[in-house]
DNA sequence: GGCCGCTAGGTGAGAAGTACATCTATTTCG
DNA sequence: CGAAATAGATGTACTTCTCACCTAGCGGCC
C-alpha cells in the first residue's frame, strides 16, 4: 500500500508516548518491527514527520550531545501531542471497522457462487 | 483523512460485485451512502478510477444509449477484477487489523495515568 | 419555444503527498 | 588510515488528489 506519511505519524506519536523519548535513528529500528513496508524508505518519511509535528506543537527536541557517536535530537510527546494521539486512535478505529465491515461484505459476496451478479438473464 | 484513491478502488470493485453492473452517476449515489467524505469531491475521484480499472482489465464497459436521460457508460467486472477484490479484501483486513492493533496499544497507553512515559526521574 | 434543473460523463491545473537517492558529520573498530 | 555504524537531513522527479469547471441530453413548466 505505499509509505503514507499518515500513518507514519500516528505511529511515531503512540512510539513517543509508551518510550517517553526518543529520536529518529532509533525510531526507525522500531519501525522495522512494525514492518508495514520498507525500512529504508521510511527514514525520509519519518524524519520529515518529526519534523512537522514539532512545527505543529505535537513534540518537543533538544539536541543530546553526551552518550556515544553523533548528536541526537531527541524528542517527546507535548500535550497537545498527546490529544493528537487520541484523535488519531479514534479516527484510525473508525476507518478500521469501516474496513472490517468491507472485507466482511466483499468476502461474502465473494463467496456466493456467481450468483447474485448474473445480469437477470 | 482526504480522500484517497485507493480506498476509492475497492469500494467500487465491491459495488460492482453486487450489483452486477452499474455507471459512475449510480455508483455516485451509493456513495452518499457509505458517506466517508465529501460527495462532490468522490466524483472526479470516481470517474478516473473507473477508466483506470479499465485500463488494467478490471472492469469492462459499454455506453448505454436506451432508457431516460444521457447515455451510460455501464461497467461490469471481470474476472480479473474479481480477483482483483479478493487481492483487495486481503490486504485490507491486514490493513484493519494493523490499525485495531494499533488503537488498542493507544488505548492502553493512553489510560496509564501519566505513569509509564515518565523519564525515569 | 425558452429556460431550469436533473442526469450523465468528463477534464485542467495547481497543491499536496510520496519514493528514492544522496549528502554531511561523528564516532568506533580493525 | 579507511570502512562501517550512527545520526540527521534534503533535492527532486513523480504520482495522486482536490476543486473548479465544462459539455450534453432530456423533462417539465410557464
Amino acid at each position: 500500500m505505499g509509505n503514507l506519511y499518515r500513518f507514519v505519524e500516528p505511529v511515531v506519536l503512540l512510539l513517543l508516548k509508551t518510550k517517553g523519548r526518543s529520536y529518529g535513528y532509533d525510531l526507525a529500528g522500531d519501525f522495522k518491527d512494525h514492518a508495514l513496508t520498507d525500512a529504508e524508505i521510511e527514514r525520509a518519511a519519518l524524519y520529515r514527520t518529526l519534523r512537522q509535528l514539532e512545527m505543529n506543537g505535537n513534540v518537543a527536541s533538544e539536541w543530546e550531545t553526551d552518550g556515544a557517536g553523533p548528536a541526537r535530537r531527541v524528542y517527546k510527546l507535548t500535550q497537545q501531542g498527546e490529544r493528537h494521539l487520541e484523535e488519531w486512535a479514534s479516527v484510525l478505529e473508525h476507518v478500521s471497522k469501516s474496513m472490517a465491515r468491507f472485507v466482511k461484505n466483499a468476502k461474502k459476496s465473494l463467496q456466493e457462487p456467481a450468483g447474485k451478479e448474473r445480469k437477470s438473464a
